[in-house]
DNA sequence: TTTATATTTCGTCATTCATCGAAATGACAG
DNA sequence: CTGTCATTTCGATGAATGACGAAATATAAA
């Protein structure tokens, strides 16, 4: 109960919606998707962390960068079975539409020095 | 996007699960839904307003009774896939299993008075 | 009409949450 | 080893949330 209300709450944020509807499309680091949103960095690393603790994504260091992955495996009971309909989900949106076409130009050596 | 978040706020507080669940098995009132889960009456009435304006149940008039029943019409383009998955979950959960247990023992003549 | 009961609305309180900036951490470059 | 930069953690703040009891509303019964 308290694991699938977890799962819920992770995905009760737009923010959160915006971010994994990103990482649909491609793994990124924490600047580029701080970038990309237009928060600030620490509020973007509290989401993700919320993200991860719900099994929605996983993360792995490369060089002093931080990817964020979409978690296609290892994934909870609950993760497994909404994550398709999250893809199948407001890939039309405004919002996301703006934020994957922000992603083009996000580039990591470029955009995180404020 | 605002209408998807909605969707899972609606879904990510243990109480508002616990009344899908019961709603599952049979309408109730929310004098019922009350008693079986021990809120205040003021508390569950919001939390059926915030689960029918997510699309989730709908009420009836009955007498001086409201009914609440689980929506299967109707519904969101949200609400219709996730509540497949809510029926499929949480069937053998101890709480969901006190709650239905307890909903035998609910008589709407009987327990409403405090 | 008056009373009783079921429900909703309102006001309040404590807790949680989203956000920020600043400070701490960690890794790489020089 | 020191400085730089990406990330996380910390602390603060305002907004949202879940809870309650009291008051308001609505309907049925007396």
């Amino acid at each position: 109960m308290e694991n699938l209300t977890k799962t819920f709450k992770a995905l009760s944020d737009p923010n959160r919606i915006r971010i994994l509807k990103l990482l649909e499309v491609q793994p990124l680091c924490v600047c580029e998707i701080t970038w990309i949103l237009g928060l600030a960095a620490s509020t973007v690393s509290k989401h993700l962390s919320i993200l991860k603790e719900a099994g929605f994504i996983f993360d792995h260091k490369d060089n002093k960068w931080v990817n964020y992955y979409l978690n296609d495996t290892n994934r909870s009971k609950y993760v497994s079975e909404i994550m398709p309909l999250i893809k199948k989900w407001l890939s039309d949106d405004k919002i996301i539409e703006k934020d994957r076409n922000r992603m083009e130009f996000a580039d990591r050596t470029k955009i995180c020095i404020p």
